[in-house]
DNA sequence: GTAGGGTTAG
């Protein structure tokens, strides 16, 4: 790979410089023959010489000669138009500013309608939009008429820098000159409209012409699927067969891209068979669209034969199968094709490397990336910004910090997007501290960096910090995106923010947010864990589209209900629909079994794992078994499960076992399971906790102190148990035993008069639940203050009558919180969520709905 | 003269 390049100079990370050397020899003039005074030019030659010039150096020495020789002037049809026609045509920056210096004259000679329709098509291919508009300006003062030449290259322009205002105006004027039945006016302007997102406009003006042709159709195809409506592109395609007019390949480039963008397979298919049927020749640009809607498709391999069969591949068609491949993660084949294409195809260009750059990111792999950096210095490739932003990305994930701050420092023209780069590297990088601070000194951020950020504060767990920057970013009257609003989601599941979750919602629906498959996953997984179980089904079944994940997602929510046959019966469906199951769905589905104590069907679903779906199970559906036959009782069937395992048992099994030797109070195997966990994972704090609960829930109080000591030594703390209840879009959290709620009087009051109220139900405080050895009294003392009682306290004397109460736990919930939070539910007519971090119970009249299994 | 394929960061 890069044969050549792997020896040369490179970047060097320790010092930070590089050294280009060119490849190629900037090209000498080659001067035609016919240039050589052995014949000399006249007008007749000249003209002809003009309009064969291929490069700006060949032009500007017959510009020179003809000026000479007085063979240039300003009659229509003059050299002088050939001279700026050509010139625009060669089509580089410095020939534009060359037609644009040899325009005028200093005799006071006008430029002709010619010249200014030649330049301002030159303007716009070139994207310089604003030049363009400012060219047809002065064309106007100059008192120059347009005509209908004029019109499409002018809104081309106007298009590519998506200039609207203008581009009515120049609607208006061509009204006002009455060329609006031009039909190549007409197309220029639905494509001017749907450019600038007013595809409408495009559709009305397309219904009001009185003839079309595959051009007009073709700009409003792609008007729809530039916009986001594939699906009307494609319907607008088989109309256009219906209606008689023949595809052409840019027609089918148009719709086939549709497709691409639609991940519609079977349409796409459907349109190749079209293609077939009107015996239409597969040309290269239909081939590349071809091999890219496979690719967006998900048909790698269809993909693949397609382009290993093409005898010319273009540029673009390796470019494309390398981006899409980018886009896969399937890094290793990026590398393949560059090599072939390096044996046998074009010259790598900058999009080529953009994809190398990128690939060599996602494999890590610091060799291939450096040469591609030495590749694009000697290329003089670095200038263009994209290139230089994959670079950093790229010398940030393979933890090469030094060297893309380097580049970084290196860039004359930081965008937004350099700085989003930098950031993420930090972020992943884990240097939160360095990403925050360069966010807030950020002169200009945009969408991807709040995003960054939001992502960023999810990913370690600072939730309450990523809507305060969410808040900050609406406060800033920016709207957020998909992306911003996974995030956000995501918080709010964490957080258990069902006011905030729902507000989520609303913001989605009134900011037309498209809901996609990762947004409506997010969306399902958010309201779960708020324990809104009917809001989670509810946004499953509006889902457009569900992939494995948003089916695990909806099977997660059974899960967190203890509801296995709702679970199963997901799960049935999902397979119906020829939805293949993954490894993930499989652990769902195992906890729901385990939540609802469905031990038959945990152990048929474990068992057809690999029989009936070829999955073999993997360390963590051992951890939902053993979990599973644990809770149930069934202990030696785990103990026997986990001795069988083809893999090595981890913390996560024996600690399930642990925990399941907590529930059914047995010691001895407890002690065992403790000792297994202690060799595996000496750091873990559950063990310990949970090893101390059970000797203290046992009575045996010599261990308890025993373990106490062993955790004071190791330095290992309990998590203290925290709850937290949304009251008023405000989070109110409390610790067990917590006084420092300045609510905390009246908190204590209510929980005197609910504790008299169950006693007269006959409530008695379960105090196995308190792991300190101390008197009755202070147990059921400590018991009564612990943090879900606080917050369920709270939310009675905050809210009114018939709001439910939402309480969010960290750890799983005692017992006796257990029968307290059914008891109130009974007594005060209230419903009462707890979601801990299992599960979570819904409370009503008196019963729970775990059925007092958890 | 009008329409078209590949482009970095979340």
């Amino acid at each position: 790979m890069f044969a050549g390049d792997m020896h040369s100079p490179i970047y060097n990370c320790i010092t930070g410089q590089y050294m280009a050397t060119t490849l190629f020899p900037s090209s000498t003039l080659l001067v035609p023959a016919s240039l050589k005074e052995a014949n000399p030019i006249t007008r007749n030659s000249s003209s002809k010489l003009l309009v064969n010039c291929k490069t700006l150096k060949e032009l500007k020495q017959l510009h020179c000669d003809m000026m000479k020789k007085g063979l240039l002037c300003h009659k229509p049809a003059s050299n002088l138009n050939k001279l700026i026609a050509s010139s625009v045509q060669i089509g580089t920056l410095e020939s534009l500013d060359y037609a644009r210096n040899a325009f005028g004259d200093d005799d006071g000679n006008m430029a002709s309608l010619f010249m200014y329709n030649c330049l301002i098509r030159g303007y716009a291919s070139a994207g310089l939009g604003d030049q363009a508009i400012l060219l047809y300006v002065q064309m106007l003062v100059m008192g120059i008429v347009p005509d209908k030449y004029t019109f499409p290259f002018l809104l081309s322009a106007c298009s590519k820098i998506l200039a609207l205002s203008e581009g009515v105006q120049v609607h208006g004027a061509v009204l006002k000159m009455g060329l609006e039945g031009d039909i190549f006016v007409s197309n220029s302007l639905i494509h001017f409209y749907a450019e600038c997102g007013k595809v409408d406009l495009g559709r009305k003006l397309f219904d009001g012409m009185l003839e079309r042709n595959v051009v007009s159709w073709t700009s409003l195809i792609n008007g729809y699927s530039g916009r986001d409506l594939s699906k009307e592109a494609v319907s607008l395609f088989f109309q256009m067969g219906e209606a008689g007019v023949e595809p052409n390949p840019v027609t089918m480039v148009c719709v086939i891209s549709a497709c691409a963008k639609l991940k519609d397979l079977e349409l796409g298919k459907k349109v190749c068979s079209y293609i077939s049927e009107l015996g239409m020749e597969l040309s290269t640009i239909m081939v590349n669209a071809l091999v890219d809607m496979y690719m967006k498709c998900g048909d790698i391999c269809a993909a693949r034969q397609i382009f290993d069969e093409c005898a010319n591949k273009n540029l673009v068609m390796y470019n494309t199968i390398m981006s899409n491949y980018v886009h896969h993660e399937w890094a290793s084949d990026v590398l393949v094709i560059l090599d072939e294409m390096l044996q046998k195809g074009p010259r790598p260009d900058k999009v080529t490397m953009l994809s190398t750059i990128a690939a060599c990111a996602q494999l890590g792999d610091l060799s291939v990336g450096k040469s591609s950096h030495a590749y694009v210095l000697r290329n003089g490739l670095e200038g263009w910004d994209n290139i230089s932003n994959a670079i950093i990305d790229m010398y940030m994930k393979c933890g090469k910090r030094e060297a893309a701050c380097k580049v970084f420092e290196h860039m004359p023209n930081k965008t937004v997007v350099t700085w989003n780069s930098l950031i993420a590297g930090l972020v992943r990088d884990g240097d939160m501290e360095l990403a925050w601070r360069i966010f807030d000194e950020m002169l200009e951020r945009d969408l991807v960096s709040w995003n960054t950020m939001i992502g960023a504060l999810v990913q370690v767990s600072m939730f309450e910090e990523a809507i305060e920057l969410f808040r900050e970013m609406q406060n800033q009257g920016i709207p957020g995106d998909r992306v911003t609003m996974v995030g956000i989601a995501s918080a709010c599941g964490y957080l258990g923010a069902l006011d905030l979750a729902k507000w989520v919602c609303t913001y989605i629906e009134k900011n037309d947010i498209h809901v996609d498959l990762q947004l409506g996953t997010a969306l399902v997984d958010m309201f779960s864990r708020c324990g809104d179980p009917s809001s989670a089904m509810h946004v499953f079944k509006r889902m457009e589209k569900r992939d494995v994940s948003a089916w695990t997602a909806a099977i997660g929510v059974m899960a967190m209900e203890g509801n296995t046959e709702g679970a199963i019966e997901l799960f049935n469906e999902m397979l119906e629909q020829k939805v293949k199951p993954d490894d993930v769905v499989f652990v769902a589905l195992l906890t729901a079994c385990s939540h609802g104590g469905s031990v038959d069907q945990g152990r048929q679903l474990f068992w057809s794992m690999e029989k009936a779906h070829g999955i073999r199970p993997h360390i963590v559906h051992y951890g939902c078994m053993v979990d599973l036959l644990g809770r149930a009782g069934l202990l030696e069937e785990a103990v026997d499960l986990i001795q069988s395992m083809p893999i090595e048992p981890n913390d996560v099994v024996w600690g399930s076992l642990l925990a399941a030797c907590r529930k059914h109070k047995n010691v001895e195997l407890a002690h065992y399971a403790a000792e297994k966990l202690t060799q595996l994972a000496p750091e873990r704090v559950g063990i310990h906790v949970l090893l101390s609960n059970i000797y203290a829930s046992a009575g045996k109080w010599t261990d308890v102190a025993r373990v106490r000591l062993q955790m004071k030594e190791k330095g290992v703390q309990k998590v203290p148990g925290s709850s937290s209840i949304e009251v008023q879009g405000l989070i109110h959290e409390f610790t067990s035993g917590d006084e420092s709620h300045a609510e905390n009087t009246h908190i204590g009051l209510m929980l005197e008069e609910i504790n008299c109220r169950l006693s007269e139900a006959g409530y008695v405080p379960d105090t196995t639940n308190v792991l300190l050895d101390v008197d009755e009294q202070e147990k059921e003392h400590l018991l009564s203050r612990h943090s879900e009682k606080l917050a369920m306290a709270y939310g009675l004397i905050t809210t009114g009558q018939g709001i439910p109460i939402r309480v969010v736990k960290n750890l799983r919930m005692c017992s006796d919180c257990h029968s307290f939070a059914k008891l109130v539910s009974k007594l005060y007519n209230r419903e009462i969520t707890v979601r801990d971090n299992n599960r979570y119970h819904f409370f009503k009249e008196g019963f729970c709905s775990c059925r007092d299994y958890w």
